[in-house]
DNA sequence: GTCTATATCTGGATAGAC
DNA sequence: GTCTATCCAGATATAGAC
């Protein structure tokens, strides 16, 4: 599947996602009209976002956020009732949107290697959809407060289980070659990340995201599968 | 090589690390007795890579150093002249040593496949040496000032251009297949990071530094070396 | 719902005694 | 060389007008 066709099947606007959070989050807001805590919200995290992943969530002021975002210190105030809930808010939103497509996107695919292959590619262009989004979750998750940290690892755990569910179910079908499940995934999961840590760089070398997972579903099939010795040799 | 052996081998005490700071900022420094300037300036680093880690760089006060130090907020001021300057200071020192000790441990090596495996190796050994250091530097390169900032990410390509190097070489060799030397490069960069980004991850599923490495060695070298058909079939 | 104004606190940096 | 005391910029958070 091609990227596009990616982006537009999930369907994600702004709108969409601040949408959801507002609904989550229905006591903590003080607005009451949807249509304008929507706006709000969407310019809210855009600004934090964009600032956050700029100059670190921590050294982001408040002030800096309300004139970024085009609201006033008391505006803003109505919708977040401190920098640490909002910081909570980011990162809940954002998992809850990751865990439905993920899931929505691998099931009822029952081949290992076609799965795992999906699952790369999913989780890479996704990823590239939320791209600031990912990038602030992991950059700032060590800087949450205990109870949402605990939760971001459970969260990257999850997500980590899913490629080595994949991995060992392959292996159990005697395709995939005997490896450490989580290792495998651990360093799959690894190599994903980097798509949106270090977007600069690919950035500026003119890799598309496309090149980027057909090189990673290449190295990872052509180590985890077992080869077929006679075709070869034919 | 084992990890214990590396370890020695390159005899990296935090007093010769704080030494090296100290002759490189004579200028900066106000201290004049060596000893005790070393002996302060061990603490003052641990304490800065130990808080800094656990909660950014940016929210860690001047006050939360020196207490952690066991300086007073006068005293600390006479080793640096601002937080900035702390900041700049461990990132330069550590890349000194980084730049060192890759070049020390490949010279001499011809066979590409090896220099590759020893490569991914020693990195990785490094990394596991000066862990807090590597940390600290991935997770705070981006809130460095312009001038630091750019020397970060230079030094980041010139690691990332040994792999490459190795890479073009097996290629140019017959012995490596044909890849994007950047891109592999990139990818074997993105595994070795995790090792030391996530190390909660795999102390907590106890896989040593030796295990990984040697997943990482067989993942990198059984993709891009070019197999020997006939051996296989026969 | 949004704004301006302001109370209160925190943290970086320095002066000057010992 | 190190300490205590203090200055002051800048930050969070709130009160109250519109």
């Amino acid at each position: 599947m091609k990227f596009e066709a990616f982006r537009k099947s999930i369907r994600l606007s702004k709108e969409d996602i601040s949408r959801g959070l507002l609904e989550e989050n229905r006591d903590r807001i003080k607005i009451k009209k949807e249509k304008v805590a929507v706006r709000n919200l969407v310019k809210i995290m855009d600004a934090a976002l964009a600032i956050g992943n700029a100059k670190g969530f921590a050294s982001m002021s408040l002030r800096d956020l309300s004139s970024e975002a085009g609201l006033s210190m008391g505006a803003l105030y109505s919708y977040i009732s401190s920098k640490e809930e909002l910081l909570d808010m980011i990162q809940q939103q954002g998992r809850i949107v990751v865990a439905r497509v993920m899931s929505e996107n691998l099931s009822g695919i029952d081949e290992p290697a076609e799965k795992l292959q999906k699952a790369i590619q999913v989780h890479l262009y996704l990823s590239e959809v939320l791209q600031p989004w990912f990038y602030f979750s992991y950059m700032e998750t060590k800087n949450l407060p205990r109870e949402a940290h605990r939760k971001a690892i459970e969260s990257e755990l999850l997500t980590e289980g899913i490629f080595a569910g994949i991995i060992e179910e392959g292996m159990a079908k005697g395709v995939f070659r005997q490896v450490d499940p989580r290792l495998g995934a651990a360093l799959i999961k690894a190599m994903l990340q980097d798509w949106y840590l270090k977007r600069w760089k690919y950035e500026r070398r003119k890799v598309t995201v496309e090149e980027y997972g057909e090189f990673l579903v290449d190295l990872v099939l052509s180590y985890i599968l077992i080869r077929d010795e006679k075709k070869a040799c034919s």
